[in-house]
DNA sequence: TACATTTGTTTAAACGTTTAAGCAAATATA
DNA sequence: TATATTTGCTTAAACGTTTAAACAAATGTA
């Protein structure tokens, strides 16, 4: 037995005055007067009233439900993100729909799907690692809806971008490594048609030549960067004939299983190896030795996400084009890499 | 300028039939001919058709949208729990809205509020810690919408529910503690106002007693759970006269909280404390000492919640009461508790 | 007093679908 | 051949809002 829901209709059919009256009446109309508004707020209430999203979203043509789309949501830095999305797009009137890709770029076009028939009124997202096709993102602006990118981005589609400066931060992180005397440094590097990750790797190899460090392929890798793949990429690295003396990854939970390997392997970190990761998970903070790692502001990229989608909103503009908004990384020294402090 | 979105008009104005022909043979009426279906199909995808799920919903009564509210999604629990309720849901056409509510009561009626309001079939939820009032549940109840409850239940509600044996769980814990030889064994426990962490201590205050052990109110503490919680009870522990020789945490970020501690005091675990968690996060894998918690069975949880759901829809059923699977929990023992075989 | 403006409301159309009911043409059944 | 059934579509109403347009009554202005 279906419950009723109540309508415009059954506050009007109360008060007997016409449903647009009490519309205009819950929308505080300067043309409506204050009795009736008062009337109308107490029969709202008693009869439990909701509005109604879909009927009012098709008529006006505004759902106030933005779409966020993220790898995954398990992880410090994209939970972060969003929360810092919603906080400043509830201040707004809007909501905010999660959906998560896995890194897979079906489900990826399956939530852009979704997203867009639900009628979004803007979508932020960071890509999967999956994604090489663009077309599904190009159909999210062909319908006219602002499109932000966080993170992982695309300068192809030419869309506003707020990430951090990854080819700067290898540079930071490579110099911190010579600082404390590493000679032979390895990267554990994402898989390159991420820009993300290819620029990680290009900053990587062009730090290694302003030090005058040698450029081995086999210092090289390119995963997913997992848990297991930092396992499988570090086993290789220990079977090179002249180990490295410092492996750069990254991504923090790759870094994780690199240490367990290393651990594994009674390797000291950093004394003979030094461990550098990348994304500051909270993780980083909890192991032993504590790693090194490159904090991603991800609360500041959640609200200039909101603030970008917002602007959109405000000025009504439609045209998009590439914007792109470069935080700083900032790198947190632990353990894993500061051989003075360090034991 | 905003561009047009293509409606069934357009598509039925190429093809000169009318709209509910077009969306007959998008919806694959038998009684529409092939040949017609075929034609719509092919200037549908030259159009670039999306259907408005605005005007579907509203119409046809489902939106095939199930909200799911959870405390936060940052932990693996929660997060693999989503991912198993959107996995079997998607299968059957539906999509998920995910909102956190970030333990705050105050957000939480705002997520179920804009649930309602955007319409959704049906609400899978985890309470948030502070929720004590369920005046907010009981609006979902009375919209005749299937309300779920897992993990953070609440019998009053008299809804479905699918979580594990917390009483059980603590004895389990217990009893392995014991057989490991320690003899005062204190609780680091949650609010007992939410009902899981309430069930915790009674099993814990229960095995005490079964197992002769002293039940000294010292050694039992409610907070938060956070991992300065866990920190903050650890040293409240340290300091007292007489030691517990055993710890078990109600959640696994305090017993991370709580093996901070230990270990910035030099106390050997399991040597000297064992330490237990709770919920079998991916990180009580990765410190050092491993720390032994339980598993919580979220995949199964995850499942079990959307088919629920699944199950109202199909029955056509409204009446809802009071039905509860319980899994029995896991318990996965790691170094921290393991003295035969640590070091 | 006559006209203009403001106030408070109603009417009706619209948003993009779905769907019950209706109907003509084609096909089957007797 | 007459009647029943099936096929393939159309018409029109409905879902719950919002909003432009209209309008009567009240108030202001000359």
């Amino acid at each position: 037995m279906k419950k009723k829901k109540t309508t415009i209709k059954d506050i009007a059919n109360v008060l007997n005055i016409s449903a647009a009256a009490v519309s205009k009446a819950l929308h505080n109309d300067s043309r409506i007067s204050e009795k009736t508004k008062e009337n109308v707020r107490q029969v709202a209430k008693k009869l439990q009233y909701q509005p109604n999203h879909l009927a009012s979203a098709l008529r006006s043509g505004k759902s106030n439900l933005v779409g966020v789309i993220v790898p995954r949501t398990n992880s410090n830095f994209f939970s972060s993100v969003i929360q810092n999305i919603e906080e400043v797009l509830n201040k707004k009137g809007y909501s905010i729909i999660i959906t998560q890709s896995n890194e897979s770029y079906d489900k990826e076009c399956k939530s852009i799907d979704t997203l867009l028939y639900t009628q979004v009124d803007g979508i932020i997202a960071s890509m999967a690692n999956e994604t090489i096709d663009l077309s599904s993102y190009e159909k999210i602006k062909s319908k006219g809806i602002p499109l932000i990118l966080f993170d992982r981005g695309e300068n192809d589609l030419n869309v506003d971008y707020i990430g951090i400066d990854d080819y700067n931060s290898s540079h930071v992180i490579v110099e911190h490594l010579v600082k404390n005397g590493c000679q032979r440094i390895a990267h554990i590097g994402g898989y390159k048609r991420t820009r993300i990750y290819n620029n990680r790797i290009r900053g990587y190899v062009d730090a290694l030549k302003k030090y005058k460090l040698p450029l081995d392929a086999e210092l090289l890798t390119e995963g997913d960067l997992t848990i297991e793949d930092g396992r499988i990429k570090m086993r290789q690295l220990l079977s090179l004939k002249t180990r490295p003396d410092a492996v750069y990854v990254a991504g923090d939970y790759a870094a994780l299983g690199a240490l367990q390997v290393l651990k594994e392997h009674k390797i000291l970190v950093p004394e003979e190896i030094s461990l550098v990761g990348f994304g500051n998970e909270p993780f980083t903070d909890m192991v032993t030795p504590k790693i090194t790692s490159v904090n991603q502001h991800s609360a500041e990229i959640g609200k200039q996400a909101a603030n970008t989608f917002l602007k959109y909103i405000e000025n009504d503009t439609i045209e998009q084009r590439l914007n792109k908004i470069i935080l700083t990384a900032e790198l947190i020294v632990r353990d894993s890499s500061n051989k003075k402090t360090s034991l």
